[in-house]
This record gives C-alpha cells, structure tokens and sequence, in this order.
DNA sequence: TCAAAATAGTTTCCTTGTAAACTTTTTATT
DNA sequence: AATAAAAAGTTTACAAGGAAACTATTTTGA
C-alpha cells in the first residue's frame, strides 16, 4: 500500500502521521523532493542542478546584476554563490567584472557561451514539470503557484 | 525596495526572474526557507530540528515501527536514519530492538525520556507556525496544505 | 540443500551549503 | 585628512545529507 509508486518518493499510508500530514514544512520538504527527483530523472545528463540553472537564467534577463544581489534574490547564500561564480566562471559561461565606482562589488555578465547555453537548455529546464504527470488538475497547481509565490513573498504579475 | 524584510528571506522585487517566479521548484524552496527560518527563530533554542522531531513524533505514535519503514514514510535516507537513530539512542531517547523473527531489522521504540521529550515539545513543534504572521488567510493556508499534500501523495483525512 | 539473490542496516567517502572570520574598499565621523 | 564603521566578496572550517560499497541475515531457485 504505497502511494506514488516508482518515483522513489513514497510515503507510506499505513504508518500513523498523528498531524505531520497536516504540517507544512513536512509537506514542503516532501513535495520539493518530489520535484527534485524528478528533475534528475529528466534532467540529470546536463549537469546542472535547478538552482544552478536559475542563476545562469537570472543573469541572462539581468547583465550586469551584482552578485550579492543575484544571491538575495534566489535566497543562495553569498559564500557558496562565490562558489557557484568561480566556477560557471572557469565553464566560460560568467564573466565578472570589478567596476571602477565600487571596487568591491562584483557585476556578473553572460559570455556568449553561457548565453548559448541557456537559450538551448531553457525550453528543458521550464517544461520538465510537464511530464511530471502530477495528481494535481491545471488549475489547481495554478494556484499552488500562487498561494506559494503568496507565502514566500514572490511578486508575480509583473507583466510590465 | 524589498518584500519580506525583516526575516532573511527577502526577496528582491527588482529584479527580473522572467518567469522564476512561476516555477513550483523556485517556490517551494524559498517556501521552505521561510518556514525554516521561523523554525529556528522560535525553536533554535531546543537544539532539533524540523525533520528530527518528526522522527520522535512518528515513533511514539507507531512504536516497534521497523526503521526502514520510518525512513520512507519520512523521506530520509538509510543512511542518515542510521545517525540519527543511533544519536537518539546515545540520548537516551530511543531504544532499539532486534527481533528474532529477523535479526536483520531493527524496531524502534521511544524510551520514557523521549515520550517526555515529545510530550513536552509538541505544542511548540505544532505550534510554531501560528507567530509566522503569514500573509496568508486561515483559508487559504488550509487549501495550500491539501494542494500540496496532494501533490506530494501525503494521504489526508485518516480520521479512522 | 546449497549457492545466488534479495533485504535491512551500516560504514565510508564525498558533495553541497553554511557560519564565522578575514580582506579590501567605501562611507561616515570627527 | 585620519580614524572608525560599514559594505561586498572571499576563504576556511565544518555539518548535513547522500551514493556506493559493505556486512549480516533471510529468501529463492536450481
């Protein structure tokens, strides 16, 4: 009697939850797996995970975005965004760049290849939800969307 | 210009996600940011985490429950089930027990020390979510928990 | 019945992400 | 100007969690 099976993201049904089912950081926690796992599943051969690619992906739509914004913005911590730099840097997807009115920041541009690279992966890493074959009707994971984006303070609409 | 500010886990509106902020994987992770912060803001001082009380929390309401079965129901892997079991052990929370029907397995109970411990702490572990000052309504805090209960195969309802 | 396969946990090693301390540069205060 | 404080990244040292290999049992199948 298990729900969801073959994803490798069971839960059991038949072992006592007295109220974990209810709470939201358990159901958080389980549903990101969920969609984890199935992004490797689809995914996995490029080599980037999603977060990695939401850095190239902000970058693109943002040339020039200083780092430490970049971070806040995808709430990656600055020690481990350096981390995530360095080394799209050492790919030749990132160039940094030191401007001269504020020598400590660090401006983050696309290079031609990091650009090529997201252009090719995008229409994957935005579409892979759609073969997840999820129990939840259109218009219910629409509004997911939006009581998610709602909860955690993520403007939408900004179809200026 | 900063949503959220105060909790850590802003988020920047000024910049351009170019559809980020759509994406279920982007939400659910600064989601569960957010409920993990308030997490420790209210309950840092127990020295638990989310994940490890519910450990305690499912075994005392499924004594002798057999540890790989804990480890699924939960999402935790073996091999970090393994560490924690074996701390909650030399914290005198747990006990555990190798029957003769299969000296492979392992079943787990709770100790008179961590029944207390769990007696004592679930209000607070239930409760914490309730100072969140979520921008949420009651209504549409309880459509979230179905939308993803249902999303993840978390199974509601039980009130057998 | 005995070897092969499967199961339940455990151990080891590695990756990811974090906190705290540090470097450099800029801004504020005298 | 000269020192103090703040800001932006970086480095280092560590902890959480996971994959893969391993041990010990049980089950299967020839």
């Amino acid at each position: 009697m298990i729900t969801e099976a073959g994803t490798g993201t069971a839960v059991r049904s038949d072992v006592e939850l007295a109220g974990l089912e209810y709470s939201l950081g358990f159901l958080l926690r389980v549903s990101q797996l969920k969609v984890f796992h199935h992004f490797f599943d689809k995914l996995g051969h490029v080599g980037l995970k999603p977060g990695e690619f939401s850095v190239l992906w902000v970058m693109e739509s943002n040339p020039g975005i200083r780092q430490g914004l970049l971070a806040q913005t995808l709430a990656i911590k600055n020690a481990h965004m350096t981390k995530l730099i360095r080394s799209f840097e050492a790919d030749g997807f990132v160039e940094r760049h030191i401007p001269d009115e504020d020598r400590r920041a660090v401006e983050l541009t696309l290079t031609e290849r990091g650009r090529d690279f997201v252009k090719r992966n995008e229409p994957d890493f935005f579409g892979y939800m759609k073969s997840l074959n999820s129990p939840l009707s259109e218009t219910e994971t629409r509004e997911l969307v939006r009581l998610l984006a709602k909860f955690a303070g993520v403007a939408q609409g900004d179809k200026t």
